[in-house]
DNA sequence: CGTCTTTGACCAGCGC
DNA sequence: GCGCTGGTCAAAGACG
């Protein structure tokens, strides 16, 4: 509720020069010689985090009229030299109660004109939101097909006609456009999603997913490829019951799983009504300490930036997975001299070796990332991000780059403990891990945009606070910048 | 009293 | 068809 108590590493982030509105202190804004604007420095520069909040409403103070002033001047309003010129010159005494009256009137009637402004700004904010959602849809129906056409030819090579068969598994316009009715089988993953949320019974979802998946695969496997069940394991150590990853979680059963003295723990995520996204808990037999978490689902609410971390994670983690088309294909195109000479994602994936690891024997495509044993030591994040940064197929890879490889690369640090939540005795390379991991991920701009759209929206700065997806308008109502498909997606419809 | 956990029972899938 | 296993349900108890 307190903006002052605000985490300062966010803060941090925000003024850090990445975030455009760095720019807006550093340019736009220009210092002004005021005593006025001095004296009211502070409370503006909160207030201007707080602009999209629907609580800012009154705007009955200067500090609220300077927020519009700055907000103006970062190029979504150049109507507001009046603002200015009321504001700014206090020295004529001449001025009578009807002129100051006018003023106040014209100064209400803008301000209404800028809240409504930005009423559309936020719709625009979720329209974009939503392209980018369908966009990286897209692009991981077309990697797919690559991948999988790539194995098709492999396999092809000894048999007759096999161009003939590629030609028709891969369309010419396939890197451009995908052809309507793809994309009509696209959407109804959300539409289950919603259907998960309007059933009410969590009994439901799981068996009718397998069950319209199946029916669907069988009309046509390939387009529907995407979005099987993908399961994203994390092994990582952890001396509590369950891996703090923002989430709420209700456990609903407890199960012996063979070859295993450790009990294995269902959970499912709580943080909204009908959400399908569950988990499964275990400990290692071998080494107790480790922790081995499985995600299973998508999320359907937004997620509290201390969640997007993990969900970033085991997104990339089953984009990764799922933009094979089998888990032998992902091996192949991992050992497959042909396909590692291709633009392969994963043969650019340097942590493959270390910490992803992908079961064949699983009732589900399952990744597994190790997040015990630290990766390659020669190729560090940073590193990696600059130079196997996937810029080669994902819209938004030079927003990754340029945010990591900036002089204030720490961004991603910045987030990453508190995204971890208050467990925060983790290892190094566990962080770092982590953080290439959620680097990787398409989603992760997204997710840095609800975090900070959050932090601006919302003004609740208990980022670990699981009701903070129902805090206000900006953030929690249906049409808020929602982390799309930010968490351990993937799920069958 | 509401929420969460525990735990035995039930169900579906799979292999033999 | 049968048994095994994984996954889920739901009643009962615990807890704050």
């Amino acid at each position: 509720m307190d903006e002052h108590t605000q985490d300062p590493r966010e803060i941090a982030f925000l003024h850090s020069g990445e975030f455009p509105r760095g720019d807006f202190d550093s340019k736009d804004h220009q210092p002004d010689e005021s005593s006025e604007e001095h004296l009211h420095d502070e409370s503006s520069s909160i207030k201007e985090v707080d602009f999209f909040s629907p609580k800012s409403q009154p705007y009955d103070d200067i500090g609220q009229v300077r927020t519009t002033i700055i907000v103006g001047s970062s190029g979504f309003n150049d109507n507001l030299g009046m603002v200015n010129l009321c504001h700014g010159t206090s020295s004529d005494d001449g001025d009578d109660k009807t002129k100051t009256k006018t003023q106040i009137i014209r100064l209400k009637l803008e301000l209404e004109r800028l809240h409504e402004e930005n009423h559309k700004l936020r719709h625009l904010l979720d329209e974009i939101s939503q392209s980018y959602n369908d966009l990286q849809r897209r692009v991981l129906l077309v990697r797919q097909t690559q991948v999988e056409g790539l194995h098709k030819q492999h396999e092809d090579t000894t048999q007759a006609g096999s161009s003939q068969a590629l030609e028709d598994r891969r369309p010419k316009h396939m890197n451009n456009e995908i052809s309507a009715t793809t994309l009509k089988r696209l959407s109804p993953e959300d539409e289950d999603d919603r259907d998960d949320m309007h059933r009410g019974s969590p009994k439901t979802p799981r068996l009718d997913q397998n069950k319209s998946a199946n029916h669907e695969e069988q009309q046509n496997p390939h387009d529907q490829l995407p979005f099987r069940k993908a399961r994203v394991s994390v092994r990582a150590r952890s001396d509590a019951t369950t891996v703090n990853d923002g989430c709420q979680w209700r456990k609903y059963g407890q199960k012996m799983a063979k070859g295993n003295p450790c009990p294995r723990a269902y959970y499912r995520c709580t943080m909204a009504i009908g959400c399908p996204v569950r988990k499964q808990v275990q400990r290692c037999a071998e080494d107790t300490t480790i922790l081995t978490t499985t995600y299973e689902g998508n999320h359907n609410h937004p997620l509290p930036p201390s969640a997007t971390a993990m969900a970033a994670t085991t997104s990339a983690a089953a984009a990764m997975l799922l933009s094979g088309s089998s888990t032998s294909n992902i091996h192949q195109t991992l050992s497959s001299p042909s396909a590692a000479s291709s633009s392969s994602f994963y043969h650019n994936f340097p942590y493959t070796s270390t910490i992803a690891t992908l079961s064949a024997s699983a009732p589900f495509p399952t990744i597994t990332l190790d997040l015990t044993n630290p990766p390659r030591p020669l190729q560090p994040p940073q590193q990696f991000l600059s130079q196997y940064g996937p810029a080669a197929f994902l819209p938004n890879a030079n927003q990754i780059r340029s945010i990591n490889n900036n002089n204030n690369n720490n961004n991603a640090q910045l987030l990453l403990p508190n995204l971890l939540g208050p467990q925060a005795a983790l290892p190094r390379d566990m962080v770092d891990s982590v953080r290439a991991a959620i680097a990787m991920d398409p989603n992760f701009t997204a997710a840095l945009a609800a975090a900070i759209s959050n932090i601006i929206g919302g003004g609740n700065n208990d980022n670990n606070d699981i009701n903070n997806n129902k805090v206000d308008g900006a953030s929690s109502n249906g049409d808020s910048p929602q982390l799309p498909q930010s968490c351990t997606t993937f799920s069958t419809n």
